[in-house]
DNA sequence: TGTACATCAGTGAACGCGCGTTCACTGATGTAC
DNA sequence: TGTACATCAGTGAACGCGCGTTCACTGATGTAC
């Protein structure tokens, strides 16, 4: 049956009530999330969203389940994609940066817990620990092959993953645009600059060992 | 006049509901930052707040510019602790980690631009460019003294930023904790392993150089 | 020192609003025979 | 191929709630003379 506007039975519902979550978020903010607002939004009754989900925290679980999803895809695309070892940590943090840049409504979901643990809604990122896996396994390898130092290995991914969030948070807040504008560059290029940079140290200190 | 409870007036009522606000922040979360809840908690009626604050908006506004202040504070201190200038860039990191764990609403609150700016109310973290000029300073000195490469200054500046941004917001929301459960230590000693790292990082690069 | 008066900082009732959630209901869909 | 029926996924009205904000008011405070 073809998705014509006025069925009774929607079809795919939750899937909808989804998407204009999102777009709600986009355009006035988690806040203006409600159940009902969503609904209304989808075009269906206030009552509609209850065969699809418990609560609004319910919801909100499920688009931070969505996010954790599309950011395990991009940094694994990004690993995938890399054939030149030495710009493997740098590639993963750029398409760490990259998703919170171009989804920053998820990023901020994401990492607001208190929103969604509402005590039940256990689920809690199973692909979130996808995402910093690829981190890991991408050190180990360089390890492997002798590009990382073992000793500092973990260490140094989650010294990726801290600089990596920390971008990624101050480019959506605004706050490194803020400084690019004072320094007549763009966020994205500081971005750049700062991975390039650590990785520069990291590729010194290994080399000169 | 002592501070009795049953004055008519309240003698510090704006100070009070900031106050007020914090609590609830801390114990309920931001969402249940209201006027009318701050105003019940003060013990003071709903229309009070509104001789001391135009709206939501600028009370939470005020409340983010008093988190600005502590950072800059805190982050003032450690600088003017530190004798041995090679420790001055994780000291600094540490002070930025430490205000964010022992004052969580306040960074929260500090880093989320839409909940402020709702059009009005300008301000905008005078302090708050404060505390990054303290990192901006002692990086400076830090050149002056031929402990760190001039050229890479503004960006190893901007590195430790965002290192020390990124691991505050994931110890706050939980997820450096989650790490440090399974390697069987603590999200404190963590962070401290990250900064110590990155600073070992550069001072190999100067010195091999 | 006392008094008149302006101003400040509260009260508390009232308004309209959107919210979460429930519930009896009903149209649509799928399945057993 | 038809039909009976269970189940699914909607409707829409209703409830009680807390919210932001306004407003006429009033008690307390400070100041001019």
């Amino acid at each position: 049956m073809p998705p014509t506007k006025d069925r009774y039975h929607h079809g795919d519902l939750r899937e909808e009530l989804l998407r204009a979550s999102l777009q709600l978020i986009d355009a006035e903010g988690l806040a203006a999330v409600s159940l009902r607002r969503v609904a209304r939004e989808a075009g269906v009754s206030p009552g509609a969203p209850y065969h699809h989900f418990a609560d609004r925290a319910a919801l909100l679980a499920a688009l931070s389940e969505r996010g954790y999803e599309i950011l395990r895809d991009t940094v694994v695309s990004a690993r995938t994609a890399i054939t030149d070892p030495s710009e493997a940590l740098p590639a993963l943090a750029d398409a760490y940066v990259r998703f919170a840049v171009q989804n920053p409504s998820y990023f901020r979901l994401m990492f607001r817990p208190e929103l969604i643990e509402s005590g039940k809604h256990s689920g809690d990122g199973d692909a979130g620990d996808d995402a910093f896996a690829v981190l890991e396994d991408t050190v180990t390898e360089l390890v492997r092959i002798g590009a990382l130092p073992a000793e500092d290995a973990e260490t140094l991914a989650l010294a990726w993953w801290a600089l990596a969030h920390g971008l990624a948070a101050l480019t959506i807040d605004g706050k490194l645009g803020k400084r690019a504008t004072q320094m007549g560059t763009t966020a994205a290029e500081l971005g750049d600059r700062v991975t390039r940079t650590f990785a520069g140290l990291i590729e010194n200190t290994r080399t000169d060992r």
